[in-house]
DNA sequence: CGAGTAGAGTTCCCTTAGGGAACTCGATGG
DNA sequence: CCATCGAGTTCCCTAAGGGAACTCTACTCG
């Protein structure tokens, strides 16, 4: 399949996407916070095939969301726990979680959510981070920021390109 | 490659994830979000092979997150727009992008969001619904909620999974 | 009126990742 | 010393992704 390496292309989506996004790094993550952290037991749950499992997890070590652990010393065996930057991939599978449970979920979403600091059983909202009110496409808009550069996929450059063409 | 369809299993993430999750998707979803919404535009700037746009654009129609339509008569033009399933991707994208800057920017993130309605450049937050705290994996818990049934990927029976051995 | 051009896809061929299922290997535990 | 368990490997087959060239439909310009 050769997938394009998408690393180099200066966007965080991009960057987070090269690695998130294939049909299984989320599941796994999810598994893996949630407590399936054994290899035999993601592979169970997920019906995921061993080889691939082997190979994402392997991935997901080197690219430090994981860091494989003893969890016993007789027989020594090893499970994968998530590491600081694993754990912050949380929101992401909250947004996908919300986002699937508003648009696919007849009978209701599958799992909810309890907030233990308020007790509340909840759902995610994304808020702005000065004003706590939800963002939306509609109500926020895109700059160019100090990382920023011209190259393919640097959205930013988006609107301009098809202006420059007269085109909404 | 026969990807597993993952539409049946009863968990949002595994749903969403299903559509969601491909190198390309949420960078397509990024760029019609942000205004590039034709064929041409969005092939050139992700450099994403003309073969694979075609069918990634036509599961997204199909979805219904995005909509094709004419943009001009004459000549007969079409390009993609965003439906309101399509719009609520963004929160899945903020997160997204958030995580990437976090991790991976390090000359600082290469785009910057504002907030129209507070006017403040700002960053997400991924937060409870109730009481506007953030939301981590440390402060959450997961319980079945009302469409939950057991089935491979549903990952609250996970931590039972895991101790029981044996299944379901 | 015929040539040129832009937008939006198709088609073809090649490579390689994913699916599945069986096989391996070390350390037990009985 | 044989059966188990956890954790991967190995093999073969198929189908999806990459790349680049090709097509089809309106135009639009000289």
């Amino acid at each position: 399949m050769t997938r394009t390496r998408l690393t180099d292309v200066a966007c965080s989506i991009a960057r987070a996407t090269d690695l998130f996004a294939d049909a299984w790094t989320a599941l796994i993550m999810r598994d893996v916070l949630v407590g399936i952290t054994r290899f035999d037991d993601i592979a169970e749950d997920l019906e995921i095939s061993r080889k691939v499992l082997t190979v994402r997890l392997a991935r997901l070590v080197e690219e430090g969301v994981l860091s494989r652990e003893r969890y016993q010393q007789r027989p020594p065996r090893e499970h994968y726990v998530p590491t600081e930057k694993g754990k912050e991939l949380f929101p992401v599978l909250l947004a996908l979680m919300n986002w699937g449970d508003r648009w696919y979920s007849n009978e209701g979403p599958p799992v909810r959510i309890q907030h233990l600091d308020c007790g509340s059983t909840t759902t995610a909202v994304t808020t702005c981070a000065h004003c706590q009110q939800m963002l939306t496409i509609d109500n926020t808009t895109q700059m160019p920021g100090p990382g920023g550069k011209l190259g393919p996929g640097t959205s930013v450059i988006g609107p301009l390109l098809a202006s420059r063409r007269g085109h909404p």
